[in-house]
DNA sequence: TGTACATCAGTGAACGCGCGTTCACTGATGTAC
DNA sequence: TGTACATCAGTGAACGCGCGTTCACTGATGTAC
C-alpha cells in the first residue's frame, strides 16, 4: 500500500463521515476502521484530527476555487458582460463540474461547507478565510459590478442571504427532496434545483438595484 | 434554592453554551459549573443530556410558535389581506417580540435553530417536527395563498431558500455585522437587518408568481 | 402537640467507556562506499 | 557485487483524560394519626 493510497483512503472515509455526522461526532477509530487503515496512521500522516479536517476541505476547495477563478478570468478576458444570473450560473456550474470530474458527490461538499460555517471549529474558519479569501473577494467584486447603484452594506447583506439560501438548501438537499417527493410525488434533481435557485437568488440580489 | 430556580439556572447556562459551541462540544460539567449547580442535577431534573437539549428548544419555541399562531389567527379573523411581505414581517416581529418579552437574546435562538438543522441530532429534529410541525404548516399555508400561480414544488423550494437565508444569516449575525462594521464603518442593528431581509426574501418568493 | 414516616431536591464520589495521541517497534526500500 | 546504514510508511498497544451516567446518601418539608 503506497503512501498516496493510505492518505487518500483516510481522506475518502473522513469526507463521508464528517459530512454525515459532523467533526466531533466522528471518531478517528470510526474513520480508520472504515478506511481499513491503522488508527495511528491519521496522526502519522496528518499530525492531528484538526489537520485532517483541514486536509479534507483543502482537497475539494482548491480545485473548486481554482476552476472558478479561471472561469471568471476567461469571461472577463473575452470582454463578456457579466450579469448577476451569469455569475451565479458560473458559480454553480463550476461547483458541480469540478466535483463531477473527480467522481465525487456535490451534496456532500455542501454539507461540509454548511458545517464549516455552523460548527464550533475556529481553526477551520481561519484556515478557509486565509486560503480562499482571495477567490471569494474576486467573485464578490464581479457580482457587485453587476449590481450598480446598490450601496455596499446592502450588497454584502444580500450576498450573505444568497450564500445562506444556497448552502442551507443544498446541504439539506437529500432531506428536502425526500419530503417533496413524498408530498407531491415530484422528483427534483440537483441541477433542476440549481435552475430554480439562480432566478430566485438573482431576484433577491437585484431588488432596487441599477 | 427552589426546584424552579435550579432548573432554570441549568436551562439558562445550557442555552448560552449550546449556542456558542454546539451540543457535543458542551459538556454537562461546563453547564453545571456555569450554572452553579451540582453535576448530577441535570440527570436528576431532565433525565439525560438529550432531554436537556430538547427542553432548551421547548422553552423558546413554544412561546414563539404560540404567539405566531395567535397573530396569524387574529389577522385572518380581521379579514386582512395577507401579503408575502406582511407574513414575513409578522414572522420576524413575533420572533423578536416573544423573546424580547423574556429579556432574551434573539441571535442566540437563531444560532440554536441553525444548529438544530445542521448538527447530527436525529432526536432533536424529530422532536421539533412533531411538536411544532402544525405551526410551521399554518404559516406555510398562508404564505402559499399569498403566492397564487406558483406550482407547489417551486413554492416549497423557495420556502427553503427563504428559511436558509434567514437562519444562516441571523445565526452568524454577530460575525457578519463585525465584518461589515470593520470594512465600511457602518453599524447594522438586528431590526435593520430584518428590514433588509423582508423585501429581499419577498422578491425571491415572488419571481413569476401571481 | 408530638412522633413516625414519606416525599423530594440536591449531593459527592465513583463507574465504565471511548476519545485523541504517543511511542517503541517492524519491515521494506533506497543510498553510499 | 556486497555490506552497512538511513529513511520512511505503517503498526499494536498503551497512555491519560474527560465524558455521561449512576448510586447511596443527606436534609428539609409535608402528612397522618
Amino acid at each position: 500500500m503506497s503512501q498516496t493510497d493510505t492518505v487518500s483512503r483516510i481522506l475518502d472515509a473522513a469526507e463521508v463521515l464528517f459530512a454525515e455526522r459532523g467533526f466531533t461526532e466522528t471518531s478517528l477509530r470510526t474513520i480508520t476502521s472504515t478506511a481499513g487503515v491503522n488508527l495511528a496512521a491519521v496522526n502519522y500522516h496528518f499530525g492531528s484530527k484538526k489537520e485532517l479536517i483541514q486536509a479534507v476541505f483543502e482537497r475539494f476547495l482548491t480545485p473548486f476555487t481554482d476552476a472558478l477563478v479561471r472561469e471568471l478570468d476567461r469571461r472577463v478576458a473575452e470582454g463578456q458582460t457579466l450579469t448577476v444570473e451569469g455569475l451565479l450560473e458560473s458559480l454553480y456550474r463550476v461547483g458541480m463540474g469540478s466535483l463531477a470530474e473527480q467522481g465525487r458527490d456535490p451534496q456532500r461538499f455542501m454539507r461540509l461547507l454548511g458545517l464549516a460555517y455552523t460548527q464550533y471549529q475556529g481553526h477551520l474558519r481561519r484556515f478557509i478565510v486565509s486560503r480562499y479569501g482571495d477567490s471569494y473577494r474576486r467573485f464578490a467584486g464581479l457580482l457587485a459590478q453587476a449590481l450598480p447603484g446598490l450601496d455596499p452594506v446592502t450588497f454584502y447583506w444580500r450576498l450573505y442571504f444568497m450564500l445562506g439560501a444556497t448552502i442551507f438548501t443544498l446541504s439539506s438537499y437529500d432531506a428536502i427532496e425526500a419530503i417533496l417527493r413524498e408530498d407531491f410525488g415530484a422528483q427534483s434533481s440537483l441541477p433542476e434545483t440549481l435552475e430554480r435557485l439562480v432566478p430566485a437568488a438573482a431576484a433577491m440580489l437585484k431588488v432596487n438595484a441599477e
